[in-house]
This record gives structure tokens, C-alpha cells and sequence, in this order.
RNA sequence: GCGCCCGUAGCUCAAAUGGAUAGAGUGGCUGGCUUCGAACCAGUAGGUUGGGUGUUCGAUUCACCCCGGGCGCGCCA
């Protein structure tokens, strides 16, 4: 994994900015940000340091730019990447844009060729071991469309912080025990109950959904009357089994894998919660009040103090949440992320509170908190709430709209925007649906390297990318040269919807190149430049569509 | 009442974390297949970025105040 163009530009204008102590010996060097302008006449990569540096300095931006271009670009050919810029120079007022070299862009081709769908790779994480847990949701009942979304998220998170070069984890939390996992047991073994024609004695705020029934008829079928005498534990297990099992069946099926599954119920039986509150205590973070134990979060940052032991003896959520967030650091991982709807956003504090006082870094968590997805069908809201059994799960979004549908959709949109997803019109106008159209330029490509496959075999030896020089090659070369960028971007701001638009930008630059230009002709070598190119866009297409966990068909 | 998210074209949303002339899709209208996939492409119409004040070279983005919508605020999980 070579640095690239843009770490290096970067060193280069941190370097750059001791070529003003001259004239300002009070400088002090500030960070480089680096952009890609939208507009393409403002070059490749950009910069507004010199903006930045005269508010520091109370300097004209345009005079410290042009004293920084003369240093930048004697660095550049020290440093050997002059051949790689095109022009270095200074616009609008201060902005200092770069642009690529012909020989940098055609560089790209071969570089997809060497290493195919790994092309895109960029050092961001230098091999760090980072946690992420998502989805988590407690085995009361199916997963719903707000899990999907979070688990659509969470994958492709993972899968493009891999591609930073972080060493991830994918976990999940399995909350298999406390109150509503009891009153989960309740229903069902009331359910149970009158299945056999007994009377049922279903709790008040019991889970009234279709699923209970189908459990506790699952339990009858198997086992007749023969545990009309069991106990509430009995019933528990046997529900979260079949539950956990419908909630792996639904990620699988939805492309999401984790790596670990972890059980709240291992902490209590390795008495790691007991272990955790006796360290807090001890740390003086800890005390009794009211029947009850506290934790003094507020003097770290939360809007009150919270209880970890309820008076009557048993944990709070908090209490088994520490515990769990202690065990992640003490296995060893550097940055955590977790992923949340944004009903727990008041959590964050209490959390970071927690993870403050076990002598942890608050800032190595991050929380991503995913908005909801709200349902539409036609112009219906579909209400959503377990408890009532009035839901619509991710089973039904994932047989309505399908699987690469699906996880589109979910990535759409940044993930503290709302969602609006209306089935109907989603199974209505599923051929019009963006992930069809980047699909199609895929199988679009895969379609024109058979059709030439006859014609000109191993085009990738012979081809001489210089022979692409209209202005639609040419973006397509820059787009595809950006990839390493983009994916730095989305791991950075945790956005796997950077890389949505990025690969729907892909997919239209080639779809406009494709009506322009033809691939195959009778003029060989362009054909096989072109053949080439269509190559690297076809590779960067299945790349990005399987960052988001979405299939990359060759014909559809 | 407090906290978080949101308000941009008729509709659904972008705008690379403060950048350069606010862009796509969809719907409307116009045009493009005897040649590699028309599930595509090109053109056209559509805007006081909810309103106001401020911060600065620059604000859709940040701060403050209104207006409107969503969610949360427990010894629930």
C-alpha cells in the first residue's frame, strides 16, 4: 500500500508553510484540508490554506499563496511527484488547486489491473483494531425496519473501515436478560396456556404480536401439554432461542455477517457486572441513596446522576452496559463504535460518563446514531411498536423490495437524516430505483468485455491508456483515481453514504461515455484502451457495491 | 419545559464537515436505437436554501432568536 498522491500533497503543504517565517515569523502550522472541488475547472484537489493562514496572520490570501506555491513546487520535485501534477495553481482569490497528470490518471488503469478488486485501499486506519456493534436489538421479536437500516449501516461501515485498513469487529449484543425479556416469557407461556385451552395469564404489558402464538404453538406441537407445569425460565429460553434464530436467518439473508455474538447473560455469569461496580466504587464514582445505587455521571458530563442498582436489588440497563463497554476495551480494541436509534441519543452521556470513569478515553467511542425509518405504504404511515405486534419487519422490506434494493435504500441517506421509505412505491417503481441503474452500467460493461473477448483477447497487455483523451474518458479516469479519497472520506465522517454517491457518479459518467463513444471498433488499439477503461470502471463498480453490500450483476 | 434530528425545485433528496456559478433523481415538455444492453443519453422548465439577526475574505453549512415537523427526556430496556 504506497502513500498516495494526496498524504504526500499534504506532508508537501505542511512543509510549505515554514517557507513564510520570513515574512511572518509568528506562523504557526495549522492542519491541511484538502477537497476535491465540484467544479472541474477548479482542478483536482484543492486547498484553502492560504485562506486559513491569513486569518492567522492578518496577510492578503493571494500574497500567501503565491509565496506558498513557489516552496510547493520545488518540494514537489524533490519529492518526485512533479510528473504526477499536471498544474499547481493559485484561483479565485486564494484557493491553491492541483491537477492531476495524464500520466497519473492513465496510472490508474494499471494499478486496478494489479490489483483488481483491492484497488482503492488506503492506509486511514494503520491496522488498528476497531470495534463496532450494531442492530443489538433485543430477542422480543423480529428485527424491523429500523434495524434494517441500522444493520445496512453498520455493515457497510464495516466493510469500508476494513477497506481503510482497520482490523474490525462486528458484534452483537445479545440482551438475554432483565425485564422484558421476562415479560417475553410471560406472553409466551400465556400463549402456551391457552393454546392448551387454559386460562392464559398475559401480562399487561406483554408483546402481543402474531409471532408469540407461533412460538407457543411451536411449543404444543413438540411437546403437547407436557410443560403446562414448566417455569418462566423455560419459556424464556425457549423463546429467545427461536427468536435469536429468526434474527440471524433475516441479517444473513440481508448480506449481513457478524463475527461475535455476545451475550448479556456471560457478563452476570462471570460476575463481570459485579466486578465492574466493585471498581467504580472503590474509584469513588459510587453511593447510596435512597435504597438504591448510584453513579455520579453528572460530574462527568451527564445531566444527572444515574442508578446502576434499583432499590429492589436488581440492575438498571447501565449496570450490564458498563461492564460490556469495560470488556471491550480490556480485549482489546482501540476505538469502538456503536450504533444507535435515536431514542438512546440521551444515553451518550451517561455512557461516556461510564467509560470516563473506568479510565478510558470518552472520545474512542463513537456513537452513530441512525434517524429513523419512517414507512410509508402509499400515503399511509405504517405505526410501528413491538408491544402491540403492529410492525412491519425487515423480512416483509427484504421479500417486497429484495435484498440489493433493501440495503440501498437504507444507505441513501446520511444517517442522522430521517428515511422516508414507502413500500409501495418501492415495489412500483423498483426498475426506476438507482441501484438498478448502477447495476445495469455494471452488467452494461460486463456485457461489452464479452462481446470483445473474440475480437481483441488480452487487451489489458497490449493497451495504451494514452489513447484516451475525450473529455468523458478523462472524467471517468478522475472519478475512478478518487476512490481512495471517497473511502478515507466515509471512514473518517463514519458515512457509508459517501461512497452511494461516488459509485452512482461512476455509474453516470459511464452510462454518458457509453451513448458518446464506442468501445469496440476496427481501430484496434482505441478498442483496446477502451476495453480497458470499461475494465477499471467495471471493477470499481463491484468494489463500491460490495462495500455497500449490494450484488454486482453481469446480466440482469 | 429541556435535549437531539430535520426544514433546499411540484415530490424525494445532494452539496466532501465553512468554499468557487446551490446540484441529482422523479414528475412536465423536446429530441436520440439497422452498429458493443434505450433499465440508457442529451436538452428544457422549475430556487428569496422556513423567517430574521450575527460571526468573516466567503454561510445551505457555524452562533443566537422566532416559525413548522419528528424523536427522546424512568429506580424501563
Amino acid at each position: 500500500m504506497n502513500k498516495n498522491l494526496g498524504d504526500i500533497i499534504r506532508d508537501i503543504l505542511v512543509a510549505c508553510q515554514e517557507s513564510l517565517k520570513s515574512e511572518f515569523p509568528a506562523i504557526k502550522a495549522i492542519p491541511v484540508e484538502l477537497e476535491m472541488p465540484k467544479d472541474k475547472n477548479n482542478g483536482d484537489l484543492s486547498t484553502n490554506l492560504a485562506f486559513k493562514l491569513s486569518r492567522q496572520l492578518g496577510g492578503n490570501p493571494q500574497e500567501i499563496a503565491k509565496i506558498l506555491i513557489e516552496n510547493l513546487k520545488s518540494l514537489a520535485e524533490e519529492k518526485g511527484v512533479s510528473e504526477l501534477l499536471d498544474n499547481i495553481e493559485i484561483k479565485s482569490a486564494g484557493f491553491i488547486n492541483f491537477w492531476f497528470s495524464k500520466k497519473y490518471l492513465y496510472g490508474v488503469l494499471e494499478e486496478i489491473e494489479k490489483n483488481k478488486e483491492d484497488y482503492g485501499r488506503i492506509n486511514v486506519g494503520k491496522g488498528k483494531k476497531i470495534h463496532i456493534e450494531f442492530v443489538s436489538a433485543n430477542p422480543t421479536g423480529p428485527l424491523t425496519i429500523a434495524h434494517g437500516r441500522q444493520a445496512a449501516v453498520g455493515d457497510s461501515l464495516a466493510n469500508i473501515l476494513k477497506a481503510v485498513n482497520y482490523k474490525v469487529q462486528k458484534e452483537y449484543y445479545i440482551n438475554d436478560e432483565g425485564t422484558q425479556i421476562e415479560i417475553l416469557g410471560r406472553s409466551i407461556m400465556a400463549r402456551y396456556m391457552e393454546a392448551l385451552g387454559m386460562k392464559g395469564d398475559f401480562p399487561d404489558n406483554g408483546y402481543k404480536g402474531r409471532y408469540i402464538y407461533d412460538i407457543a404453538k411451536e411449543i404444543q406441537e413438540k411437546y403437547g401439554d407436557k410443560n403446562k407445569d414448566a417455569d418462566l425460565n423455560y419459556f424464556i429460553e425457549f423463546g429467545v432461542k427461536v427468536i435469536m434464530k429468526t434474527i440471524e436467518d433475516d441479517l444473513e439473508d440481508f448480506n449481513v455477517k457478524f463475527d461475535v455474538w455476545y451475550s448479556q447473560k456471560s457478563l452476570t455469569q462471570k460476575d463481570m457486572i459485579k466486578k465492574v461496580l466493585e471498581t467504580l466504587k472503590k474509584d469513588g464514582y459510587l453511593y447510596d441513596k435512597d435504597g438504591a445505587l448510584w453513579f455520579s455521571s453528572q460530574n462527568l458530563g451527564d445531566d444527572k446522576d444515574r442508578v446502576v442498582i434499583k432499590s429492589n436489588g436488581s440492575y438498571t440497563y447501565l449496570a450490564p452496559d458498563i461492564a460490556y463497554h469495560d470488556d471491550k476495551f480490556k480485549r482489546g480494541f482501540e476505538k469502538l463504535i456503536n450504533i444507535w436509534g435515536p431514542d438512546h441519543h440521551g444515553y451518550i452521556p451517561r455512557l461516556k460518563a461510564a467509560v470516563k470513569a473506568l479510565g478510558y478515553n470518552p472520545d474512542d467511542v463513537s456513537i452513530v446514531i441512525i434517524q429513523l425509518a419512517t414507512l410509508y405504504r402509499g400515503n399511509e404511515v405504517v405505526p410501528m411498536s413491538t408491544r402491540e405486534g403492529q410492525f412491519v419487519t425487515l423480512r416483509e422490506v427484504i421479500n417486497e423490495v429484495g435484498r440489493d434494493a433493501g440495503r440501498f435504500f437504507f444507505l441513501m441517506r446520511k444517517t442522522d437524516s430521517h428515511l422516508d421509505f414507502d413500500l409501495e412505491l418501492a415495489k412500483k417503481t423498483s426498475l426506476d430505483n438507482p441501484v438498478y441503474y448502477i447495476q445495469y452500467a455494471h452488467a452494461r460493461i460486463a456485457n461489452i468485455l464479452d462481446f470483445a473477448k473474440d475480437k481483441y483477447p488480452n487487451y489489458n497487455t497490449t493497451a495504451d491508456p494514452a489513447l484516451l483523451n475525450t473529455e468523458e474518458e478523462i472524467d471517468i479516469l478522475k472519478h475512478i483515481r478518487k476512490l481512495p479519497y471517497v473511502l478515507a472520506a466515509a471512514a473518517e465522517s463514519l458515512e457509508p453514504y459517501f461512497v452511494v454517491l461516488y459509485v452512482q457518479n461512476l455509474a453516470a459518467l459511464f452510462h454518458r461515455f457509453y451513448t458518446k463513444h464506442r468501445v469496440v471498433t476496427d481501430d484496434e488499439p482505441l478498442s483496446r484502451a477502451r476495453l480497458e477503461l470499461a475494465y477499471g470502471v467495471k471493477t470499481v463498480l463491484a468494489r463500491c457495491l460490495s462495500l455497500l453490500g449490494v450484488s454486482a450483476p453481469t446480466n440482469m
